[in-house]
DNA sequence: CTGAAAGCGCTTACAG
DNA sequence: CTGAAAGCGCTTACAG
């Protein structure tokens, strides 16, 4: 591996004056100049970023923590965050948390070995515990770099920046469409109450019954986590009841596969049951399936988050920035 | 930001000691060792690996370079990666090259700088120029780490690691049960044969037909470029034939949502058509879609890539290793 | 058992 | 315009 050193010496120059044509410093002979730049392309040397950035006292490299690398749902969020790095000529180190929180503190430990620039965090969903809260906490604050909260809010840490989106609204929005399409039996099929996200949602739902006067039934209740399997199993309860409802509001994209699921197992029609989801199945689409949906960016969401993170780099000073996400209905069949 | 001097200092003993505690050595005596260990916990202070690396003249991270990172089939290989990287402690650096070589090359570039200790890497679908090829070579030796391919083979590639599917036998298999089951008219929706992937499929299918004596018939064969909107276009011709196929092989995932993108927007009936496809559209699972396909692991293909990794990182000098996944085939409808 | 010194591959005042 | 020296935060022979 050919260093600065290398081309120093072969060029009977100082290290000093090859790291200045390095870094394009205009105090640098013309001659000299063509004579390092030669020699470099001809060892093909690059310069050690690690090396750089140690002495600058610097980093290039963001660190990314998402709960499921696997969902598109992500994928597309890191899509946004990675373009836009891009741009800048920062990088990605990323983890996978599986929604596990062992694995957010394990990977938060090894991002602050890293000594990263800023951190993007989506965080595994079973915060509710104090103890973990003020854990999660002090290791955050140990990183020592700003870091931007993306679709899950911890309510114990309103002093991150975060793109969240408007979940109670999108429920609400939701809701409304089913009742005033004419249905008065809504099912919910969302998670425990002790996250941020599904009280939101689950708020939106209520309002919306009750500004129109629906009974807040709790049989039509049903709180799970948003993985596939457990709201198969609630969406069977549900779809079993006596008085099934006639439309169902289902969480997050998880969710709604385990509806759908239940609701084939049991084989129940299509006609029979309205279903409104949070964010969209694509492969839905093209076929004649009663599906709606309620649309963000999740790209824009990533993209976004990247956006706060760099304005936060550059400013530590400003006012935390909270960015909400607009939800949009998309009613195909209701 | 405190640093291995600071603890040293505070303890009274030199930064070699310090970094013996830190390094688990053994010769350290037991009181000193105590009272390092307080230190490091009373100030949170962890070793920087950027500057350990270096020191060491090592490097604790790979690089993965993927083409989709919103598709779910590429979500699930870096999920396999992620987790056997995770175990043996290394940490990912990740890079999307929305199937642009130009990125890939941007990619590499960016990896060099860092010393990664090695790279998963599935191309660009675009090395089909001499030029770029020997570019692509160029680059990745310049890497000066083990690179092993996934997914995508490059022909001219040959000493590198990889983990690949057998397409062939895929497109056989497949196609042999469509012929089994009396379908004649079979059609074929793939990439143009310029990639190694797509004239393996091929070669798949034609020899099917080939052994049944079905002709093969041009007017089946449609080569795009595994883009759902290509896959659409190349869909409606075929949908629009005089003489419609009675089955269809669609070669990708994205392929096989243009189809029935296609197929939705002329307006044919599910069972007028069977399609099988590469890869599996969870979401379809749910319903009763005319929908089969062929199944592989992505989770087992990332996880057997790092695993190549890691065994080429120990052992340089094995021969090369190239694993070859089976297919599985899903037929429901058919 | 412990430490001084040199080194990893860079950058950056500082002096000339 | 150029370079010697010190430094970034670690590790590693080497000597004691």
């Amino acid at each position: 591996m050919v260093t600065i050193g290398d081309i120093a010496k072969e060029a009977n120059v100082s290290k000093t004056t090859v790291s200045r044509v390095l870094n394009n410093s205009s105090l640098v002979d013309e001659n000299t100049r063509q004579k390092i730049t030669e020699l470099i392309e001809k060892y093909n040397y690059v310069p050690s970023t690690i090396a750089r950035n140690l002495s600058k006292r610097e980093s290039s490299t963001i660190g990314v923590i998402i709960p499921e690398i696997d969902n598109p749902f992500f994928g597309e969020m890191l899509r946004g965050i990675m373009d836009t790095m891009e741009q800048v000529g920062l990088t990605v180190m990323c983890f996978n948390s599986g929604d596990k929180k062992e694995k957010d503190m394990k990977a938060l430990a090894i991002l602050r070995q890293n000594g990263i620039k800023g951190l993007i965090y989506t965080p595994a969903i079973d915060y509710s515990g104090n103890e973990e809260q003020s854990m999660l906490k002090k290791w955050l604050q140990s990183l020592d770099s700003p870091v931007v909260v993306v679709d899950r809010e911890l309510e114990f840490l309103q002093n991150a920046d975060g793109v969240f989106f408007d979940n109670e609204l999108a429920a609400y929005k939701a809701t409304e469409a089913l009742i005033q399409s004419g249905h008065k039996k809504i099912a919910i099929i969302n998670a425990e109450l002790d996250r941020i996200l599904a009280r939101e949602r689950q708020r939106g739902y209520e309002r919306a019954l009750k500004e129109h006067n629906i009974e807040v039934n709790d049989k039509y209740i049903f709180l799970g986590d948003y993985t596939e399997n457990k709201a198969y199993q609630l969406s069977k309860q549900c779809l079993n009841l006596e008085e099934k409802p006639t439309a169902v509001l289902t969480c997050n994209n998880n969710t709604t596969m385990g509806f759908f699921r239940a609701k084939k197992e049991i084989g129940i029609e299509d006609s029979e049951i309205v279903c409104i989801g949070f964010d969209n199945i694509k492969a839905l689409e093209f076929f004649d399936i009663n599906f709606n949906y309620i649309e963000r960016s999740v790209y824009s969401m990533g993209k976004k988050a990247a956006d706060l993170l760099l304005q936060r780099i550059k400013n530590p000073d400003q006012p935390r920035i909270k960015y909400i996400i607009e939800p949009k209905l998309v009613i195909k069949h209701i």
